[in-house]
DNA sequence: GTCGCTTTGTGACGATCGTCACAGGTAGGT
DNA sequence: ACCTACCTGTGACGATCGTCACAAAGCGAC
């Protein structure tokens, strides 16, 4: 909770009453490595803050899962457009790791809001985070080749690499598996 | 004017008081084929409404330009994270025809918010509808083959295809300007 | 430890797509 | 109408990457 806490803070200054309005609308889980915070066709009604552990969200284009990105400790993970139309998710949002999480319920969130609006200031820099997010994966695609692309997260994200298998980070990559592997050889070589 | 005022009833309900506030912020501009909106290394100081007309926003990689999208009437157009921020726009927002814009001022609109806090959800949407955009332009190189893609915007988004020149479409669809123009001559035959 | 399952490495081959080159078309300016 | 500049179509060729196949290595459960 102290973890959030502090997450917060670092994005937008909040008044200890504030913080008070906030805290009946969260709750804490532990999930098992492959359990799903949010399936596809599910709408989502919650934000979720990671403790520890690790999660991605992927699609699944006829029977083969195609990452789109991957959420760390200390980050908030949650399907924007779901959350604020009410509309079922597309993709879906799962551990790869043992995770704790913090959930913040979006109707009891709403409710703080009104009682302190400061809070809507947060969600709204939220909101710019998680598209900023969007626009970078999305150029990534746009400006770099496979290779690139690779060589991009090892100048800019290298704890993906890191905590990531070789197949869950080809599919998030865009490319086949064997492909990144041989990437892999020819650089360490 | 009417079109922008239209375009905010249909994303949230605004009262005729708040408009009032609103339109302070507001003034309207003719551009050429060709001029920008906003350049690289500039900050996005405004929100541009399309009367008529349209833009495309590119990345300019080594001389090459990558298109990420197209701005058609009766659409807004920033650059969201440099609008939030205060940062550098990374990308250009340039016209493809003659295009005549509303043109919201960054500061003159956060004062209206002040006067008339209705306008902060608006903005709200706004973002929401950007991020929705990008996910969806993301999703597209993730999920399909430049074949696909194509195919995407055929059932999606025919406008694109109707009014944007094949040079331009295939910098935005990924490929190269003679794989587009094969793929055309493959389906019409 | 050992068995079995999952993940990773590597080779061969083919398809797709990009690059280069050039011809034909189209549009705008004078 | 003409010229120029830009945009589009098409052929040839090569590089990259995906697919298939199988071997090697890692990891958990018992």
């Amino acid at each position: 909770m102290q973890s959030f806490l502090k997450y917060i803070q670092s994005i937008a200054n909040i008044s200890d009453t504030s913080w008070q309005f906030l805290l009946p609308a969260l709750s804490t889980t532990k999930l098992k490595k492959g359990e799903f915070l949010l399936k596809e066709n599910q709408v989502c009604n919650a934000l979720f803050f990671i403790e520890t552990g690790f999660c991605r969200s992927f699609y699944n284009k006829e029977g083969e899962e195609k990452n789109t990105s991957f959420h760390f400790e200390n980050e908030v993970v949650t399907n924007i457009n779901s959350f604020g139309t009410g509309e079922k998710s597309a993709y879906n949002i799962q551990t790869c790791e043992p995770t704790s999480l913090i959930i913040v319920d979006k109707l009891k969130l709403i409710e703080a809001s009104k009682h302190a609006p400061e809070i809507e200031t947060v969600g709204k820099k939220c909101l710019r985070l998680t598209a900023s997010k969007l626009e970078e994966h999305s150029s990534l695609f746009k400006l770099y080749s496979p290779q690139e692309r690779y060589e991009y997260l090892e100048s800019n994200h290298p704890q993906i690499l890191q905590r990531v298998s070789l197949t869950q980070l080809s599919s998030y990559l865009g490319m086949a598996r064997e492909t990144l592997s041989r990437i892999r050889s020819r650089r360490t070589n």
